[in-house]
DNA sequence: GCCAACGTTGGC
DNA sequence: GCCAACGTTGGC
């Protein structure tokens, strides 16, 4: 089992927006790194955590699971869609997404400041220097620990 | 709203 | 293939 970060703007889609759906698709993704680790290295089964990005609490929200592989994203083929790309069709697809399901709500939003506070966490490809990317891998220790921070002191 | 950091585009 | 210009991300 593997373990991700993947960010959402909560203003577009929360956590307790995936909480009320149980699932989803996470579509939308378009940067090659990001598809690249979905369509190529994320398997049903592993975990995520749920990032809120962009708004006025950044940090993670809850958790998540990944409830099915990656296949094309649809958003890339609808002319009615924001995510509408031209470059991708049905015969090649350019764009790919994987299911997510719903697992946990943490009891608070474990914030960006709090995660950059731990040395044990310094090494979170989310918190190397101008990471933009939207999905990262998290490793098990890095998961664990984060796990440890929700429980209270 | 600012702006640093990064990704993409496209002319050459 | 280079790289300037432009667009986007996302914390603050």
């Amino acid at each position: 089992m593997q373990y991700w970060l993947m960010k959402s703007e909560p203003d577009s889609y929360s956590i307790d927006d995936l909480q009320r759906d149980k699932s989803t698709p996470w579509n939308g993704v378009r940067n090659y790194q990001a598809r690249n680790m979905m369509r190529d290295i994320m398997r049903k089964g592993d975990r995520a955590f749920f990032y809120h990005s962009n708004c006025g609490q950044p940090g993670i929200a809850g958790v998540m699971k990944v409830s099915r592989t990656a296949y094309p994203d649809f958003t890339a083929l609808d002319p009615a869609s924001d995510y509408f790309d031209p470059k991708s069709s049905n015969e090649n697809p350019r764009w790919w997404m994987v299911d997510v399901a719903y697992a946990r709500k943490f009891a608070r939003i474990i914030t960006l400041r709090e995660l950059k506070q731990h040395p044990q966490l310094s090494n979170m490809v989310i918190l190397r220097r101008g990471n933009r990317l939207s999905i990262t891998p998290v490793t098990k220790n890095e998961w664990e620990f984060i796990l440890e921070l929700e429980k209270p002191v």
